[in-house]
DNA sequence: TATTTGTATTATGATATATGATACAAAAAC
DNA sequence: GTTTTTGTATCATATATCATAATACAAATA
């Protein structure tokens, strides 16, 4: 579990170490169950603000990626979400990206080759975790 | 081509603004070579600051969406771009939303069978602006 | 000449972002 | 029972972003 932030980006630095521990999640690096370090070692690792790093695990639990206990600190705990709402969200986001990428002359099989590379690579990441 | 800004959302405005143009063009509402409003009416009809539009319209320039003339304004002229830096952009963007939908318990078919939907929708929607 | 185009400038205010120092309750570790 | 560790609350500060407002300008059109 690498964090690499880019203080120079224009992207807000909780969010992009909120989405680098959403890809971990995704990727298996983080597995459930698993403990985050606390919001003081990650912000010591990360050269960043404690407040910061907490305000990023109260979004991951918010956001129902993770459950924090006061004595245990965040672990990581994918929580489902109802199906038609996760489609709808899904769904506007994936129609921008393609509006975008369909412009600048991505074809449609070209999209649809990166979408299996990436969910063939968590899966297997995710089949890696558990040996 | 309807503009719907939500002042209270946190995405900001001229963000929102980007983002509706952007699908416009995709959808076929907006064709190439169509004029956008003038920033004074677009800025009129949205309810928002000229210099606002404005910063749209620029952005949209420097993303190579649309070209702008002094004399005839906005017109909508989507540039392709590199491929590789194309799928490597567009691959940043899926893997962070496959990790979101996928943990929250979207199924890769259904998450295909949406991107399908929005190709045939988009595909059918260009077809259309030329008849 | 008057109007319309995008755009530059300057100012202002509200909100967002990030840091820093300090402190607290609750639980664990010793 | 004391110390340490946990997330978190609070207060202050600094900077950046966002959005508006009021002008003004050059270039081109009507």
């Amino acid at each position: 579990m690498f964090i690499e932030l880019n203080t120079a980006s224009s992207i807000p630095i909780y969010t992009q170490l909120r989405n680098q521990i959403v890809l971990g999640i995704g990727r298996g690096e983080l597995k459930t169950g698993e403990h985050l370090p606390t919001v003081r070692q990650m912000a010591e690792a990360a050269g960043i603000n404690v407040m910061t790093v907490n305000k990023v695990y109260a979004i991951l639990r918010a956001e129902g990626f993770i459950e924090i206990d006061r004595r245990h600190g965040a672990v990581v705990c994918p929580r489902k979400e109802n199906a038609e709402a996760l489609q709808e969200k899904c769904s506007a986001q994936l129609e921008l990206l393609i509006a975008e990428s369909s412009l600048k002359g991505m074809s449609r099989e070209s999209f649809f080759a990166i979408c299996g590379e990436i969910f063939d690579r968590q899966q297997t990441a995710a089949e890696n975790a558990f040996l």
